[in-house]
RNA sequence: GGCCCGGUGGUGUAGUCUGGCUUAACACACCGCCCUGUCAAGGCGGAGAUCGUGGGUUCAAAUCCCAUCCGGGUCGCCA
């Protein structure tokens, strides 16, 4: 070993003893005389002294020293003069005076300093990610990532879940997001597909008996990044056979507070997580992933909006959508400019526009509310009963600022919600440091897909419906529940599960019902189909995906690329890889590949 | 695929709207010299940018126009 001892280890109990320390140059300070080097290592820096009087061939090597060089230092731990004490960092009592040096590595200027503190463009930090990985903000993200993975593990362990690994060459299932295809060699013409999520292959291990399973999976999903999405991320994939929703949200419950009481110290969140009704949600916050740090709930004001007759709000309600209203509390004073920036704010995310109605806070109370109190561009069009009306169904008061809406429900509700987050922000509203946990249930089965002019599963078509449900499948597939709950935190879905049907015939219905025909059935579901007719338990599971939850308890974490060691770019690319990139001829033709010449 | 924001020495930004006062400014980093208690050390000096790329307008373009590439956000998409 080179060292017997690493830099953030150090402290005044050592005081007097010989060390060998290795790390890098985070920085130097060169008085001429002493020179300082705070030496790097992964657990944190301390202060080694180069002293010319003490041993002074050590001090001219010390001189050369440069940022990010690689050095082994030997030398005597001794607390520091009187008064030169750094109380910002662990070691700072103490200082390592140098007795010998060798230099491991020396390092180029590195492209940008290795520092907290600095700002760096993104695709400059990917380019040379493992500088970027060498910042004390990236270390802690991973670390504390391999922490809550490691606690994940032995808390699943502990309650007699095995972890299984799944294959990741797996078959291609054309619903759902777009598969990463690889060509097969041996069987020219076919490919095989990354896993969107080992879905199937947890439930054949249900079939298998296991029972209990769960796994830190990659997933694969060729769709466009986000900074809340890659094409591969890692989810906790969870079954269990015999059990009921209940079973799975409780498992998951206990699983995330404990990791914010034990290893996420600074957060806060409650031990039991609220339970919300999917229509519920969508009515009040516009979304099924609500961020429930605050209330700020949207009202819907389609019918006395109606009554008021403004034509270019009532006629997206002829056009069969809807007006939702928001009350940013205590904004009435908002000037012109933070009012257009909220109406750009909704246009740019496909809105017709915003409109507000401000009211004086000098009205002191609603009922005595007068036209001079309004501020808003419908004023004129509006009695002062009817904003009034308005106001007490928004649940506004004088000093508030009422924000309206209309157009179809799927945009407003989409808009709205966004609006919310963003009143939030201005409002201060939305502390990292509190994890606003929540179950959403009672999703419906089945979603009406415009553009195809079909039914689709809402989550995916294994999930199970409301048993007593089953009988609506031909007369009303719309009002279908399903056995399906989400996990939302601070506006982000956490975790999306289910209990899965058991039954081939219940499967096969579902199916059918989708418009697969038996013979797709059987092409692409006969494996699982097969397995549920040789006594597939009841089992249900969960998959709560890693990398969003853990941009929940950093500080350091503004996308989930701050939480993966080697993210890429939103247009899929690896800048320090330099991939995607082209593949030799012979290597397509092996893989019986060719690329056609328009693209 | 649509929309929005951005790209200026190694890094981060100013300058762009309103073309010329720019020999492109500032801070950090870098190089050299000075300096024995600093810790984002300090002082003095120095080097370093054809302003993402390609066209165009103009006497004159970082600045205006067109195209294009890259990064980020967002809608679509993400069972």
């Amino acid at each position: 070993m080179f060292k017997t001892i690493s830099c953030g280890d150090i402290n005044r109990s050592h005081s007097g003893e010989t060390v060998q320390l290795a790390g890098w140059v985070h920085r130097r300070r060169d008085h001429g005389g002493l020179i300082f080097i705070d030496l790097r290592d992964t657990t944190g820096i301390v202060q080694v002294v180069f002293d010319p009087l003490e041993t002074p061939g050590v001090h001219k090597i010390a001189e050369t020293f440069r940022s990010e060089w690689v050095l082994l230092v030997g030398g005597n731990v001794s607390l520091r003069p009187e008064g030169s004490g750094n109380p910002n960092i662990s070691t700072g009592e103490i200082e390592v005076r140098a007795t010998t040096v060798e230099i491991l590595n020396q390092s180029k200027t590195p492209p940008f300093e290795i520092a907290d503190e600095s700002t760096i463009d993104e695709l400059l930090r990917m380019q040379y990610r493992y500088l970027d990985l060498r910042t004390k903000k990236m270390h802690d993200n991973i670390k504390l990532r391999h922490k809550v993975v490691k606690y994940i593990r032995d808390f699943l362990d502990s309650r007699a879940f095995i972890e299984i690994e799944t294959p990741i060459l797996t078959k291609s299932t054309p619903e759902g997001a777009r598969d990463f295809l690889v060509p097969s060699r041996l069987n020219p013409g076919t490919f095989y597909a990354l896993p969107q999520s080992p879905q199937q292959l947890k439930q054949l291990l249900m079939v298998s008996g296991f029972e209990r399973y769960f796994q830190i999976a990659h997933c694969f999903r060729d769709e466009d990044l986000r900074g809340d999405r890659q094409y591969e991320h890692t989810q906790l994939d969870i079954e269990m056979s015999f059990v009921d929703e209940n079973d799975v949200m409780e498992l998951v419950e206990t699983l995330y507070s404990s990791i914010v009481k034990d290893i996420a110290v600074d957060r806060i969140a409650s031990d039991k997580f609220p339970r919300l009704k999917y229509d519920e949600v969508m009515e009040k916050y516009g979304t099924d992933k609500p961020d429930l740090r605050y209330e700020l709930e949207l009202v819907t004001l389609t019918d006395v909006i109606y009554k008021t007759g403004i034509r270019i709000l009532t006629a997206a309600i002829d056009n069969g959508g809807i007006v939702k209203g928001l009350v940013a509390p205590g904004c009435a004073e908002y000037s012109r400019k933070d009012l257009d920036s909220l109406v750009s704010f909704v246009q740019t995310r496909g809105g017709e526009g915003l409109v507000y109605i401000a009211l004086d806070k000098k009205a002191g109370d609603i009922k005595n509310l007068e036209m001079e109190h309004i501020r808003s561009p419908i004023s004129r069009h509006l009695t002062t009963e009817q904003i009034i009306e308005i106001a007490k169904r928004a649940d506004a008061n004088p000093g508030d600022l009422i924000l309206l809406a209309a157009g179809p429900a799927k945009l407003i509700n989409t808009v709205m919600s966004q609006v919310r987050q963003e009143i939030a922000d201005r409002l201060g509203l939305t502390n990292p440091k509190n994890l606003a946990f929540a179950f959403v249930t009672d999703f419906p089965l089945f979603e009406w897909d415009e553009d195809g002019n079909h039914w689709e599963a809402s989550h995916h078509l294994f999930t199970s419906p409301w048993e007593e449900h089953w009988g609506l499948l031909d007369q009303d597939p719309g009002k279908m529940k399903a056995r399906h709950y989400d996990l939302v935190c601070n506006g982000m879905e956490l975790a999306s599960g289910s209990i899965r049907i058991h039954n081939r015939q219940k499967q096969e219905r579902i199916m059918e019902f989708l418009g697969y025909t038996k013979h797709q059935m059987e092409d692409r579901f006969g494996q699982i189909l097969g397995a549920l007719e040789f006594g597939a338990p009841p089992h249900g599971g969960i998959a709560p995906g890693i990398d969003r939850f853990m941009t929940l308890l950093t500080d350091h974490a503004e996308s989930i690329r701050d939480v993966i060691a080697f993210p890429k770019t939103q247009s899929g690319a690896d800048p320090l890889f330099n991939t995607p990139s082209s593949v030799t001829p012979e290597q397509l033709k092996e893989l019986h590949i060719k690329v056609s010449e328009n693209s």
